[in-house]
DNA sequence: ATAATTACTGACCCGTTAGTCAGTAATTGG
DNA sequence: CCAATTACTGACTAACGGGTCAGTAATTAT
C-alpha cells in the first residue's frame, strides 16, 4: 500500500497556516506576500487555505490575533498575581519584556500593523482594545499602585503610561528599519525608564 | 481657433506630479496607488508620468525626497544661524517642529517610510544620511553646545538624542493610527522635554 | 467490503494594473 | 507658412495573483 498523498489534520492546519504567514508577512510586508506561497510554506493548497480563512485579509487579521495578544496577556497575568512593588516589575518584567521585544517576530507585526492598520478599521480597533489600551491600562494600574504605596509620588504628568510605551515602540520601529545603526535597544530603554522612575520617586535625576 | 488640448510644461510637470503622488500615497499608502489615478490627479496621461519617472518606486522615492529633506533643513538651518540658548531652542523651535510633524502631511511621509522602508534599501540608506542621521547630528551638537556653555551637566547617558526623537516617533505613529485616542501630542512631546531639561540640568525631576 | 462523508488538491478564471508605444498635437526654428 | 522637434496622449498588453470549484483521495460509518 502507498504511502497516502497526504494526511487530513483539520485541527492542526490553521495552527500551521497562520505560523507559515506570519514568517511570509514578516520577509515580505503584507501586499506583497502571496497567498500561494503561504499555503506552499504549510505544505498546503492554496483551496485549503481559503477552506480557513475566507479572504487574505482575514488570515492577517487571524496572524495579529495568535501572536500579539498573548503576549499582552502574559505581561498584565504577572501584574494581577506578584506581590512585587511597581519598581521591582518595572526593573523586572517589564524592561524584560520591552528589551526583548525588538528583536522578536512580534515586532515585525507590530510594523505590518502600522503599515497597513489605516486600511483595516476594525483590525485597528481589534488591537486597541486587545493590545495597546489593555498594555497602556496595565501600566496605568501599576504605577497608581506604586503611589498607593508611597512608593512613588503622585506625578502632574498625565502621559506617563505613554512615556513608558514610547521607547518600545520607539526601538521596535527603529531596529526594524535601521538595524545597524539602532543605538543599544537594553540602554535606550534603561535610560528611559531610569529617568521616569528617578521621576516617579523624586529623586535628583 | 480652438483652445490646445494641452500645454506643455516640461518645467513644472516633475513637481506636480509629486504634489499628486504624495497626496495619493498619503490617501491609499504605496501598495494600493494607482499610478493612473496619480496621473489624473496630476491632470497628466499615464505616459507622461513614465517620461518623468522610470516606475512607480521611483516615483516613491522623488516624493520621500522632496518633501522630507528640506524639512530636516529647515531645522539645522535654524540651530546653526542662531545664538539661542540651548533651553531656549529645545522649547522654541524644537517643540514647535516636534508638535506640529504629527498632524502635517509629512507624518504620512514617514508612516511610509516605516511601511515600505525595508523593501527600498538604497532609499532607507538615503533616508538615514539625509533624514535620520542629520536629525540626530543636530539635537546632538545642540545638547554638546549646551555643556559647553554651562548651560547643562555632562549627562552619563549617550542615548539622550534618540530620547529627545522618540516622542516625535511615537506621536506620528499614535496618531496616523489612533487618531482618537491619541493624547494630546502637546502634553506627551512637552512632558518628555521636561523630563529630558531637567535631567540635563540636574534639578530635582 | 462498500457507501457516505469531507479534507484536500490544483487547474482555471478573471479583474486589475504597471509599464509600453505608435501616433498626435503643441511648439520652435527657418 | 512649412518642417522639424518633442511634450504629450490613450489604447493596448502582458503578467500577476486573489479567489473559485469540480474533482480526488483519505477517513469514517454501515
Amino acid at each position: 500500500m502507498p504511502e497516502p498523498r497526504f494526511r487530513r489534520r483539520k485541527e492542526d492546519r490553521p495552527q500551521e497556516i497562520t505560523e507559515a504567514a506570519l514568517t511570509a508577512f514578516a520577509e515580505k510586508g503584507y501586499a506583497a506576500t502571496r497567498v500561494d506561497d503561504v499555503a506552499k510554506r504549510a505544505g498546503v493548497s492554496k483551496g485549503l487555505l481559503y477552506l480557513y480563512f475566507k479572504t487574505k485579509e482575514d488570515l492577517f487579521k487571524a496572524v495579529i490575533r495568535s501572536f500579539v495578544v498573548p503576549r499582552i496577556d502574559a505581561l498584565t497575568t504577572i501584574i494581577d498575581n506578584s506581590e512585587m512593588s511597581a519598581e521591582e516589575f518595572l526593573r523586572g518584567p517589564f524592561f524584560e519584556f520591552a528589551r526583548t521585544l525588538p528583536g522578536s517576530h512580534i515586532s515585525i507585526l507590530i510594523r505590518l500593523m502600522i503599515a497597513e492598520g489605516p486600511k483595516h478599521p476594525d483590525l485597528l480597533q481589534f488591537y486597541w482594545d486587545n493590545v495597546v489600551s489593555r498594555g497602556l491600562g496595565a501600566i496605568s494600574e501599576l504605577l497608581e499602585r506604586g503611589v498607593q504605596q508611597g512608593e512613588f509620588r503622585r506625578s502632574a504628568v498625565n502621559e506617563l503610561p505613554h512615556l513608558f510605551a514610547m521607547p518600545v515602540l520607539f526601538s521596535v520601529v527603529f531596529r526594524s528599519l535601521f538595524e545597524k545603526q539602532c543605538p543599544d535597544t537594553d540602554k535606550l530603554i534603561g535610560a528611559q525608564l531610569d529617568l521616569l522612575i528617578a521621576h516617579m520617586k523624586g529623586d535628583v535625576a
